[in-house]
Order: structure tokens, then C-alpha cells, then sequence
DNA sequence: CGAACCCTTGATCGTGTTCAATAGGCGTGG
DNA sequence: CCACGCCTATTGAACACGATCAAGGGTTCG
């Protein structure tokens, strides 16, 4: 494995018109004329896990594609609270907020390693103008980000805190032979996520864990040993 | 006043290139020839405060710029349980969810009485596609969109509940002369957008009016006497 | 004037918080 | 390669906040 110093290694330029995620990221739909007009160059970056990627606050010149791993949006309020208010998926677009105004809105942190492709805002603005396609595609990400972001907020913060883990599990699990893995991420992040404290998760994991619903808690995943149980405890609860 | 036997009164159609809205609405940057390609009409409505404007799974034929009044956009999880995601303000798109897919993802219901005007989708979508200013446009209220639902999902959703009431207020309040009104709905309302009981609002409110921050509560609306004084707990709490 | 609906208030219970102590992983350096 | 130390996760006990159940008081509208 490289050795990398700093916190995120350039990984080359972008080939978009090539890239294996293309059919689900934002130029899903852009023919090869488009893919002409593009001149600034998208890089193609990746960073180790806890890395910040842009602070909130800072002067939005991209906005990014995730092409693996995850990543957090904290937002800080007023008092200096913070709060996860979305989670990244691999072929989310985020800092969008570049489109709209000077600077972004939140910060973006990697939960884990993370490979994503910068695109500078100008690309957009330009392209967005003339190609229909591209067109089309900004406005269906910001869609999803919007009923992600509501969904997040409807299903993630709405009942007990158990009923929520399952919620949580059951959008990011993997099938994986007769079970399922999902992912968990650091106590305090995941209390962000959900409006409650390390030591909450710590035991909502431990009682899921008692009641059969979830297995092989480690620092960084559980089994589902069951979907549908799982599915069924978080509709109904117990 | 007028009598509206059913819950919404259609008030002609709108004259968009006049509105008196225009700068805050969704054609603020069209120009004439912009809205010479505008054919199907725009509709200009009023519903009574509680009247439903349409139901998460119905077809989503059109969006909505609210004119005035206040509308609460509800989403009913699978589980039957229900959350505020966001409340629209006057300027404010809403049912943008047109724009994407088949069927709305959330119900809009009026809070107050309300005036609003229906845009039939494909005014959007094809006219999106040829007027660059639109496409602005367009991107720029969805991001709006998007950032409110974070901003009120991080302020409204995190702390104790007298701070969220009180960052609720200070989002909704308006100056009038040495105090601030900010409006009130329905307890239970005010419940589903902070995830709190009715009488946990009721307690709050009472509590809140004791150390002085507001002053006559009715059904519909607070007294806020001081608002630095507000803002100030809505920062430090107490 | 009465009825329905909504808001308020009280008492008790459950869930999550807080503070504190312990245990477990992981990386570093000997 | 092992031992130590740091960081994170877990667990416990007392406490605070909001939920729940229940009763009473106000408004509004027919």
C-alpha cells in the first residue's frame, strides 16, 4: 500500500467520458459533443478516512462526485452545535452548494477512505447552460440530495433510537450470502447522525445485539442476520 | 369575506410576467420571450387553512410557488408515522418532486389560508431546457429548497426544546414596531416538525413566556419582547 | 347554548443524558 | 514481536427531559 503524507492524494485526471460509475453520476447523460466543451480538468483525488474535504464556511469553487467510500455533511449552528444532516453514498453528488453561492454551506468529512472526482463549478455553470442532458442530471441530483436529505431527516430522527439504528441499517446494508453487513461508523458520528450521544448507540447496539437482530458488532460493521426481522422491528418496533 | 364552499377557489389565471412576487419567484429572470414560450396556463389558487394541496403518491403533475400563507410538507414513513420536513414560506417552490419522478413524495397541507400559484410540469421541463435563465433559476430554488430542509433539519431538530422553539420564532418572526410576532400553529403540528409531543409545546411555551423571552401566547401567535434577548438563547440556552 | 375541538396542566413513567470508571483495539517504539 | 499508551467503545448509576395518560378549561362555530 502507498504511503500517504498529506491527507489526500491527487490520483490523476478524470476520465469522464470512461469512468466505471458514469451511468449513475452526473454525466450520466452527456454525449461525446458535451464532453467537448469541457476544458478545465477534473481531478481525481482521494483521502484517507476522518479527512476534511472543505470546511463550512469556505469559498465553493467545486462541487464533488463520491466514487467510493463515505462521507459525512456536518453543519455547525449558531451555538457551535453540530449535526450530520446527510450521508454521502458512492455516486451522490455533494457541495452543490457551489452552484448557488460563494461559499459552502457545510463541511464534508470522509468517514472512511473515500475516491471521489472534483469538478470545478464552472464546468457546470457553462455547461448547464447549453446542454440540456446536463441540464436534466443537475437538477435530478439535486432532487435525490433533497429527498435524501428529507428522508435522512423523516426515517433517521423519528422514534426511538432502536427503531432508528434499524432504519440506518437498512439503507446502507449489503447483501453478502445469507446475511447482510452494514456499516458503523465512529459512536460519536453516528449520534451526530441521530441526534444522540455515544453512550446511547453503544447500548441501543448491545440491546439490538440481545434481541437478535444484529450480530458481530465491530468498530466498523454488523451482520444482519436476518433482513426481514430487521425490516419488520423497524415498522413495528420489538 | 368571500364564502368558498370547497376548500380551494380557483382566483383566474396568474399574469406571471406582472406578478408582484416575480423578483422572489421562480421567473424572476425571464424575459418576453421567455414567457412567450409559456402556453399552458398557470393557475392561481387559494385554499383554507388545513385544505390538503396533494397527497404523497399522487401523480405529480405540477409544482407550486406559494404566494402567501404558510404550507407544511408532511411525510409519512412506512411505518405510519408522520414528520414535518419543511415548512414553505412565501416565495418558496414547493412540489418540485414534479420535476423527477411520477408521484409526490410528500403532502403539502395549508397551515393558514393560503394563495398559491400551480405550474403545470411540463412548462418546466421544456422551457428548462431552452431558456438558460430558467435553468438558473430552477437550480437556485432547489437548492433553496435543499438548504432549508438541512438548516431546519440541524436548528429546529437539535437541543433542547425551548432553544428549537426559539430558533423556530427567530426564523419566523416578524418585526412590528419595538417587538417581534412570530406565528404559531397547531400544537400538534408544532410537534411533528420538532419531534415532540403537543403538550411538550404547550410546557414549553408556558415555561418560555415565565422567564420572559415571550409574552401573549394565543392559538395563533407569540409576543416577542425582546428579540436580541431570544437570540441570545437560542445560542447559550438559559 | 351546547358541542366539538384544541390547548393547558398535573402526575407518573420511560428513555436518553451525564459523569465516571473500565475494557478493548490499534499504532508506535523499544 | 511484544509492551505500552492512547483513543474509542462499553458499562453502570443517578438524573433530567419528554412521553403518556388523564382531567379540566377555553374558543369557536353551528
Amino acid at each position: 500500500m502507498k504511503t500517504i503524507e498529506i491527507k489526500n492524494a491527487w490520483q490523476g485526471e478524470s476520465d469522464c467520458e470512461n469512468c466505471s460509475i458514469r451511468s449513475s453520476a452526473l454525466f450520466a447523460e452527456l454525449n461525446e459533443e458535451d464532453f467537448s466543451k469541457i476544458h478545465s480538468p477534473i481531478d481525481d483525488l482521494s483521502f484517507e478516512a476522518y479527512a476534511g474535504i472543505y470546511q463550512q464556511g469556505d469559498k465553493a469553487g467545486s462541487l464533488y462526485t463520491l466514487r467510493n467510500g463515505y462521507i459525512k455533511i456536518l453543519h455547525i449552528n449558531s451555538d457551535g452545535s453540530e449535526r450530520i444532516v446527510r450521508i454521502v453514498l458512492p455516486g451522490n453528488l455533494f457541495g452543490m452548494e457551489a452552484l448557488l453561492g460563494e461559499a459552502y454551506e457545510h463541511s464534508a468529512y470522509a468517514l472512511t477512505n473515500v475516491h471521489l472526482c472534483r469538478i470545478p463549478k464552472n464546468i457546470i455553470s457553462t455547461l448547464g447552460e447549453e446542454s440540456p442532458r446536463l441540464h436534466r442530471q443537475i437538477v435530478k441530483k439535486w432532487g435525490e440530495a433533497l429527498l435524501q436529505s428529507e428522508s435522512w431527516f423523516s426515517e433517521i430522527n423519528t422514534g426511538r433510537i432502536e427503531v432508528r439504528l434499524a432504519r440506518f441499517f437498512l439503507k446502507l446494508a449489503k447483501e453478502s450470502g445469507s446475511f447482510a453487513i452494514a456499516p458503523l461508523f465512529k459512536r460519536e458520528d453516528m449520534g451526530l447522525m441521530m441526534d444522540v450521544k455515544c453512550e446511547t448507540i453503544s447500548r441501543a447496539l448491545a440491546s439490538m445485539a440481545e434481541q437478535g437482530l444484529i450480530s458481530n458488532i465491530t468498530r466498523l460493521s454488523v451482520q444482519i442476520p436476518n433482513l426481514e426481522l430487521l425490516r419488520q422491528f423497524s415498522k413495528r418496533g420489538v
